[in-house]
RNA sequence: CGCGGGGUGGAGCAGUCUGGUAGCUCGUCGGGCUCAUAACCCGGAGGUCAUAGGUUCAAAUCCUGUCCCCGCAC
């Protein structure tokens, strides 16, 4: 087999390893600057692979010409896609015998875009899973192949279900890749009248009210952690929420219910526990470290003038 | 040189502007109360206030340098 895989994030590091023997290239984005310090750092694709030994290019564009050149001349069977941030056009997806084999986070046509694994936790489901599919040049839109289901667990984070999800996605990609790569495999089309998408996150969503319910704020909080996080507008300053847990307790939302054996915050319906958090400019410390500090009791507000 | 916050007993903070006997909540140790407790009461230990230098009768507090941590933007 002769792959070139094209992929950026974490969930793509599993896949990759499982198929290391068969790649001849991975493709990833350029180096961002990021940090404090600006410093352009590789993409946890592209670290891989250089340890890993694999040769790694990094196009600005992938359908750019000289691009579609190399890629023609690898002589590949098939591209593997997870997670890349780009889309292919057609051309590209034509430079292997077997086109894009992608592996999404979600199951297809439901959560078809950039966020399917935060979205699906944003929305509160319990069911997930991997979609192997053969790409065409549609946002996820091709004919699936093979689906992978899993449950996704009580108040499990998005990047603890990612990691998930990429296992299997990677055990797919080694089971199916040699059948695929044969033409052994059938391919079925998706009932496009089920599809939902699934935009990439935005920072202005990030911020928890205390006027949504807690399961909605939780579910929030478990979609976007640990990237971008959430925070909560108070009157001791943003927090920054890095571990929030349900608890039953009612209570005027943005009040404060105990401080004790943790802290416990009202929302719409329901309540909170912070159990770690993050003031603006200090370190992660424990809900209760937090209101020792801010000198919370039972009974005080967090709201900030009043607004949610 | 992108913007900004911070380093004070084991933890989280106040005190810094307006220099002058180190404070709050939690934890910890000892004692008490209680059927019991993460609750309550009493008592104790524990801090060269990041670091180097300067100003001053006197510096956590004012001035300068250095190290370290973090948030935003990206």
């Amino acid at each position: 087999m002769r792959l070139a895989f094209f992929g950026t994030g974490s969930f793509a590091l599993p896949a990759i390893k499982a198929l290391a023997g068969s790649l001849v290239l991975v493709v990833t984005q350029p180096d961002r600057p990021t940090g404090r310090s600006m410093r352009p750092q590789p993409t946890p694709a592209k670290q891989l692979a250089q340890e890993l030994g694999i040769p790694c290019e990094s196009p600005e564009k992938a359908r750019a010409p000289e691009f579609l050149e190399l890629l023609r001349s690898l002589n590949l069977d098939a591209l593997v896609v997870a997670s890349y941030g780009q889309i292919l056009s057609q051309a590209v997806l034509d430079s292997a015998s077997r086109g894009g084999i992608n592996l999404h986070g979600s199951i297809l046509p439901k959560y078809r875009g950039a966020a399917p694994i935060q979205r699906s936790i944003e929305q509160g489901e319990t069911i997930t899973g991997v979609t192997l599919m053969q790409m065409d040049k549609g946002m996820d839109t091709g004919d699936i192949i093979h689906i992978e289901r899993l449950a996704i667990r009580d108040e499990e984070t998005y990047g603890d279900l990612q990691d998930r999800l990429a296992v299997i996605a990677a055990a797919m990609a080694a089971e199916w890749m040699p059948k695929i790569v044969l033409g052994d495999y059938e391919s079925f089309p998706q009932d496009s009248s089920l599809a939902s998408t699934a935009p990439k996150v935005d920072r202005a969503e990030s911020d928890l009210k205390f006027d949504e319910t807690a399961t909605t704020a939780l579910n929030r909080y478990r979609a976007f952690t640990p990237n971008p996080g959430v925070r909560s507008k108070t009157n001791r300053g943003n927090v920054k929420l890095h571990l929030l847990s349900k608890r039953e307790e009612p209570g005027v939302p943005g009040t404060v219910i105990r401080t004790s054996p943790e802290l416990v915050v009202a929302y719409a319906e329901g309540s909170l526990a912070w159990i770690e958090v993050q003031p603006e400019g200090k370190k992660r410390i424990s809900g209760r470290d937090f209101a020792n500090g801010a000198r919370l009791k039972a009974g005080d507000s967090l709201l900030d003038e009043g607004t949610f």
